[in-house]
DNA sequence: CCTTCCTTTCAAAAAAACATGAAAACATTT
DNA sequence: AAATGTTTTCATGTTTTTTTGAAAGGAAGG
């Protein structure tokens, strides 16, 4: 989990990113609005506190910013405001108000909830489409023409690491590491007999694969649409 | 929308009534937790809100009841609590803590925050049906042809969280950290057994199970309709 | 056209995973 | 302490999946 703090205060900063790394998230740090901004295009955090008082731009400003086009959870933290501060900032789309000084345990455990939020709210898990095949790796699903498809525990790790680098040419001997570890590199035949289970059943027509094509020599390539 | 306040104080509930319906919101009251769950299941709100200082039996339990059932958004209130009493509150499953004496205002506007949230959610079904069996979450009751099925403790932990992810494959060792716990995330065998035992009781034909279906090498799913 | 190299297909053997019954251990109630 | 009900453990037979080897197909080069 990847967490984005943008406060201007240094000490401010080091204190959470002691706090949060202690609970093995993974932190971002950016001192001013703008940074803060270009931080949460660019990497994407899985949630942001963000403390009001900044120097280049009002706190509210750069969480508009980021609600116009992300709803990643953003905990806000701030001096004792009044009440309408606080009334304006969850309506302009935070998830939490923490008013410092806060104890480090809350704010965890915040940040704990708005997480959950983010969780459970993904119920429309990411569906790969390619073609006729609707790959849903949350669901560990796979859909042929709007039917299960039934795949063995190989084939769909096969299949799920294809999806995760569709159009890329993926080797035999990565392949093999992936699925079945590192001592089997060599075994090239496993993944020609299970690339061919698979092929049965999630080709329309296994002679002529449209999906899983064969890279002669190297490995296969699954087909971005 | 729906809000059910659950306070024993008459006067807390009043004021909090006055205030909700100014906002236009429907509000239901509830002066016990006995009561506060059975209204909770019966009305179905959109949120709870609910006060810590119950006479029956502590706010946390309440919490945990409504939370074994339903996702619904709980704001919880409480005159200034440890920090350890906030974190584990917010662990449990509340949304919110609020502490007393609190601001309409920003009781509002945290309640505008936790319906947000719960919007952007899919509803939950009360009572859960799959062919010929009923799972009613909230009763803990199950019946199959209308009958009721007496489930262990263990058959009905498995089955109730089979439900709420039904359709999707849960694997042996989600299913028994949800079941068992962390440390027993390798005893494999646990599951069989018991998802053996639930069959028995809730398959119409258990040797060829239409509800819970095997994911070989990867654990079971629920069959959605 | 033949050879070679690689891929695909098939099927049997081997291994792994699953279902289930029953006994032992444990907990709870009376 | 006995009775009851549940969970854990163990043993066994069954099913499913993986591995393995052999053979067939196909493209590229001589």
């Amino acid at each position: 989990m990847n967490i984005l703090i943008i406060d201007d205060e240094e000490q401010m900063r080091r204190l959470l990113t002691i706090t949060l790394e202690a609970s093995s998230y993974a932190v971002f740090e950016a001192g001013t609005g703008k940074d803060g901004i270009t931080q949460a295009a660019m990497q994407r955090p899985d949630a942001i506190v963000l403390d009001m008082s900044l120097p280049d731009m009002p706190g509210v400003e750069v969480l508009r910013s980021v609600r116009s086009w992300s709803s990643v959870p953003v905990i806000v933290l701030s001096v004792r405001g009044s009440e309408a501060d606080k009334v304006m900032l969850l309506d302009a789309g935070a998830d939490d108000y923490v008013t410092k000084p806060f104890s480090p345990q809350e704010l965890l455990a915040r940040l704990r909830v708005a997480l959950r939020h983010a969780a459970t709210k993904g119920v429309e898990s990411p569906l790969v489409c390619l073609g006729t095949l609707e790959i849903d790796l949350a669901a560990h699903m796979v859909k042929k023409h709007g039917a299960v498809v039934k795949l063995t525990a190989t084939e769909y790790k096969i299949l799920s690491f294809l999806v995760r680098h569709e159009g890329r040419v993926l080797t035999y001997s990565q392949i093999l590491r992936e699925v079945w570890g590192n001592q089997y590199a060599d075994s090239t035949h496993y993944v020609h007999v299970h690339v061919a289970a698979l092929r049965r059943k999630i080709e329309d027509n296994p002679a002529e694969p449209a999906l899983i094509l064969t890279e002669s020599g190297v490995g296969y390539r699954l087909q971005g649409r």
